[in-house]
DNA sequence: GAATGTATCAAACGCTTGTTTTAAAGTCAA
DNA sequence: TTGACTTTAAAACAAGCGTTTGATACATTC
């Protein structure tokens, strides 16, 4: 006889079909992804989806969750540091969200997969967790070059930083084949965060230059 | 009654399957596109694929054209500027394939789509088009910073000239929502190649003397 | 203990996908 | 004109998808 309570039960299967579609979702992307194999892995019947999320795409909305996006900005800004610290940190913070295989940062990663693959739900992610960050980083790009640039610069300087840190994860199955050897642990994501980090606080400086001469 | 030929018509059914083929896969991606979508759009009976090309996947693989992108550096490599200079003109005419919606630039999306959504024909893909121009942009990395740096910082200054360029395809859905005022025009793509370019020569040459003080 | 509401399950539904079949129409040389 | 061949066409096929159904087992309440 089982001694669990029934809600007990309950949530274990609903909480098993979220983990278990943040993971798939995340892998596969939303599209890709099937209701029957995300039942498969959480060992649920299929028709457990709809019962407890009344659709797969109310499933993949369920799934989704920026606050250690979020957080990972607030955080940043609270240190009492120069900007061009603390965009080296959030350069740093950021790439161990995208890459790391850590599961509570797997959440970000719907973010890259959402620009190649918009779902019914981008409005909300753009909204939401994508949008803040750009600004996040534009901030930092104003403080860093002395506000001087323009509104256009000023975009593009936050799409290099971005375009740099994204294409890792974005890119990883192409880098896969062009360096079967690399692998993304700690010491390789740190060395990275380094030279996106050189290299973009370099650019800005640059830009901020030929702006102002 | 027809006048033309039975080859003509055959051909005219075979090319313009491949024409409209090129411009669905370029949208959709491969996985999303449908036979059924692009046999209406071509006009043509859905058993023409299979009957041609003898499946979807061939028919894909049959768009593939890496033609412009090969040339497009061979061109560059023929003239007698410097490194820098080549590696600005690079940018600005991979930028121009990857968002202008030049016909003949299509076939270069697809390097973009693959990075994210990987498809059977993925080996060929890197191995014809993105590994050449991957080894393109170090070859140029390398006259810019004189050979001094790392095998692993080479690899990670062509990925950040890459990213940057490849975010603005890339992330497009994203950016169109974040800024929907903004176009990709002539004039648009010049400036984002130059912002590139500048960015990116100052964030080489800062890694250069790190390695190299 | 009967009634009620919840959770699970196998099965099927309706739909779309890529592909195949089968027959008709057209082409062309002998 | 006949016969061989290529091309087109509508229909059907098998497989996969998200979703729904209806029955069953269970826990709780009266």
């Amino acid at each position: 006889m089982i001694t669990e309570t029934k809600t007990s039960l309950n949530e274990q299967t609903r909480e098993r079909l979220l983990a278990v579609a943040r993971v798939v979702f995340s892998e596969n992307g939303f599209k890709q992804s099937t209701v029957r194999e995300i039942c498969r892995r959480a060992e649920v019947n299929i028709a457990a989806v709809n019962y407890y999320f009344s659709s797969k795409e109310a499933l993949f909305a369920a799934t989704l969750n920026f606050e250690p996006l979020l957080t990972l900005c607030k955080k940043i800004n609270q240190g009492s540091v120069c900007a061009q610290e603390r965009l080296l940190n959030f350069i740093h913070d950021f790439l161990m969200q995208l890459l790391d295989k850590n599961e509570f940062s797997m959440q970000c990663q719907f973010m890259a997969r959402e620009l190649a693959e918009p779902t019914p739900v981008l409005g909300k992610i753009v909204q939401e967790a994508i949008a803040p960050v750009h600004q996040f980083v534009a901030n930092l790009v104003c403080e860093i070059v002395g506000n001087k640039i323009s509104e256009a610069e000023l975009r593009r300087c936050v799409f290099s930083i971005l375009g740099q840190c994204v294409y890792y994860r974005h890119a990883q199955p192409v880098i896969q084949r062009l360096h079967p050897q690399l692998r993304y642990d700690h010491r390789e994501i740190e060395s990275i965060a380094i030279h996106i980090g050189e290299f973009s606080l370099a650019g800005l400086k640059k830009i901020a230059k030929n702006q102002c001469p």
